[in-house]
DNA sequence: CCGCCGTTATAACGGCGCTATACGACGATC
DNA sequence: GATCGTCGTATAGCGCCGTTATAACGGCGG
């Protein structure tokens, strides 16, 4: 039994119960994806009711929206951890290595973070997960090394593994599927270039 | 107002009132998403009540699962309605664009289908049309045009152009977004050669 | 000490998926 | 032609959900 729960709601101060209430959240949205995330099982388990969550939080789809932007964190977290390759193009394909880590991780967040069915608007702490890779796809450009343009290439590569992360998550094919490897290889291959050229 | 509604289910025989069923929930799945097709909802429409369609289905799970297979022959109409072009490379670049027509067209159908978070069995009319683009690869592969084994290259290949449709559908960009072909020709290019190489 | 206001609790509303039960119509049986 | 079983459908209700009107609690400024 989490300690957080023992106590109730009034014995522990509103910044307490927040917090609370986000992480039973999260631990029901791991344990049932979306569907098991529901307000009153939550309550439950964080010893509070339904009405401190609405005072916080608005309603359920903003609890979810701060959820989100806690997943993106962690999220942010799996490419601090450990420092990527020199090399701007290893450095990508490690990432990809790294995203799709994440996602057979934490299929339930992942669904959530990026195939929520209701359409909300992007939030700063995904916007900044996007430019990331925009910066590692940049640096591959000021290489001399990309061969097409930066914003393009960005949202190309972050198709494809989103493609094979989702389908993995799926349980379309296994982990270490033959596919995974081929499409990354695929779009690296074909975006960017060994040799640096240089164009004055 | 529908003319199948404006009947009772009592003067209408049990398959038009399947019929009747299934062809509300099409409505209200086009209309509000899986969010939006609600048991009582789809009764109203169609003109029936609850224990019909439970008599009819089962459960919800298994009318849905009845409506996917229905999505996916209204996608495999999206290949046959139109003759692809005879080489095999060109086709299958073909049947990319028909695949992400049909997304863009068909978003909530296209989500019932490929991310429906509580994992299903494959239908057999979702392995159909797997197979309908594993025959696609094998063709470029006959022609001793492939650069991967066959199974791998149908796996990757649907990777990209589902990863593709998915956030064109989430509405991370727009159609004609140059990374829709980016990916696409990207993985023609790697996966494929111009040239037929005989291997004997 | 009083009153205010932020925080939390009680209890309820309407809607959901689902079902126990009963009723009506139709074909088989005599 | 009357009787009966069976299949399809309807009535009414259960337990859960998200949400909210209302009220009680408790720390803080007066």
């Amino acid at each position: 039994m989490p300690a957080t729960a023992t106590l109730r709601a009034r014995d522990r101060g509103p910044a307490a119960t927040r917090r609370a209430i986000l992480a039973a959240a999260e631990t029901l949205l791991a344990r049932g994806g979306e569907a098991g995330l529901s307000i009153r099982e939550l309550c439950a388990r964080a010893g509070v009711t339904p009405p401190t969550v609405y005072h916080h939080f608005g309603d359920k789809g903003a609890l979810v929206d701060r959820l989100v932007d806690e997943c993106f964190a962690e999220f942010d977290r799996t490419f601090t951890r450990r420092r990527p390759p020199a090399d701007p193009v290893e450095a990508l394909r490690w990432g990809f290595a790294r995203y799709v880590e994440y996602g057979l991780a934490h299929p339930a967040h992942y669904r959530l973070m990026f195939q929520r069915s209701t359409a909300r608007r992007s939030t700063a702490a995904a916007l900044a997960s996007y430019d990331r890779l925009r910066r590692r796809v940049a640096a591959i450009d000021a290489a001399g090394r990309l061969t097409a343009a930066v914003e393009d290439a960005t949202a190309a590569f972050w198709s494809a593994v989103h493609g094979v992360t989702s389908l993995l998550i799926a349980g379309f094919w296994k982990p270490g599927a033959p596919a995974v490897a081929l499409v990354c290889n695929a779009m690296i291959a074909q975006l960017t270039r060994k040799e640096a050229v240089h164009v004055r």
